[in-house]
DNA sequence: CCAGAGTTGGCACTGAATGCCAACATCGGC
DNA sequence: GCCGATGTTGGCATTCAGTGCCAACTCTGG
């Protein structure tokens, strides 16, 4: 049991229950839900999403199948899953921007969390597999999707608390927001099929940027 | 075996098989298909989508679950099959628009025709139960992004043979068409939300309109 | 009436996903 | 250091989607 061994139980004298925000059970369920996505990770490089069962995981990673799911609630989640926890950042960010801001500059700033998943030099080989093959699986394709559409409809509900902070409140049918935000996340879709197109040859935040400067919302926020 | 007596089997005397373009045999699968879809958004509306087996679906119909399988290949292809059919259209009507149209009209035009799918009096409201059933199921939801996401490449693919006929290719690497498409779709993934959010009060196209006048290519071509 | 082509339904099998439970480890107090 | 409470694990059984296979049936054409 390599896991065992890395989980790195630390147990302090017994006392306090010292360790840092995440609490020391959570960091042990991140430290293993780590090895599983790398176990699958490279599982599906080498012989494809489909290919591989979660029998071929739960082995590689040193686990029983029954606890895999323990930490994933589905296949696609142990590729796809991580999208909880980045659209929450993205939400986080688009609600700290100044009300002032153009629309558009604060969803482009909102995507920035995506860049160093995918530009950082010692990810950017993993990040290419992984892309290709969500991008080739239909299954996985749909569940990252889907993880972007629930995260856009959660930026449409910050888009909208924002016009009504500013003053200029939305109607709840109005699909201005809605189609801004859907339009922003089409850019990344087009920057992750360009940046693939040429291989990583190019930085993802120039292809992003290219994106977003050949489209743009009528009027800089969406009411007047 | 309902089924069976309606799939009207006309068998002209034994001539000449006498049958419009699409043959005898494929309108019966049509026809086959269409009550199989018929009773599955029924017992989807009644129990909900997760909930109906295609052991269900297979009894409603009055087939087996096997021969389910024949005419869709999976249970969200049930709902969301027609989405082929419709790209293949929406890519046609793209292609035959003028070269020197816009391309935000082209693809209002293209999209043009979902409308009569939702906006028609008499579907109106299996069009809002059904719409309310993909957006509530996550398999659904899934499904449907990722048929979109298909007929984006299309129209992607679409958008560059024009700009290249037009005199002015864009490199494979561009994100451009791909976001405006992207963008596009996105107006239709709003409207349909709005459609939603007052219960089909406001027509489908109306909706469409607003979320597209609201965001607009940066220029009229995706070149320059 | 018969031969051939296509359709059907049943059967067996794989793989994902879930519920359940007994065995085990860990953490608290004593 | 012992012991009960709590949580984690692995195994088992089950459901459901999806696929391959084959024998029985149906319809068409000769």
């Amino acid at each position: 049991m390599a896991l065992n061994a890395n989980i790195g139980i630390v147990h302090y004298h017994c006392g306090v229950m010292v360790d840092s925000q995440p609490g020391l059970r959570e960091r042990a369920r991140r430290a293993i839900q780590k090895e599983i996505t790398e176990a699958a990770q490279q599982l599906f490089v080498d012989r494809g999403y489909e290919a591989t069962t979660i029998d071929d995981i739960a082995e590689a990673a040193g686990l029983s199948r029954r606890s895999v799911f323990r930490y994933f609630s589905s296949k696609e989640d142990i590729i796809v899953g991580k999208f909880a926890f980045i659209g929450e950042t993205i939400v986080a960010i688009l609600r700290d921007r100044p009300l002032d801001e153009a629309v558009w500059r604060s969803l482009r700033l909102g995507l920035d969390v995506l860049v160093p998943y995918v530009d950082d030099p010692d990810k950017q080989d993993m990040a290419e597999s992984m892309q290709r093959i969500v991008f080739a699986s239909p299954a996985l394709l749909a569940s990252y999707l889907e993880k972007l559409e629930r995260i856009q409809i959660a930026c449409d509900h910050v888009l909208r608390d924002r016009a009504a902070a500013r003053g200029a409140p939305v109607a709840p049918a109005d699909p201005r927001p809605r189609a801004v935000v859907g339009a922003a996340f089409s850019c990344l879709l087009a920057a992750q099929h360009s940046w693939l197109a040429d291989s990583g040859r190019q930085a993802f935040a120039a292809c992003l940027d290219a994106a977003m400067t050949a489209l743009a919302p009528v009027e800089p926020q969406p009411d007047s």
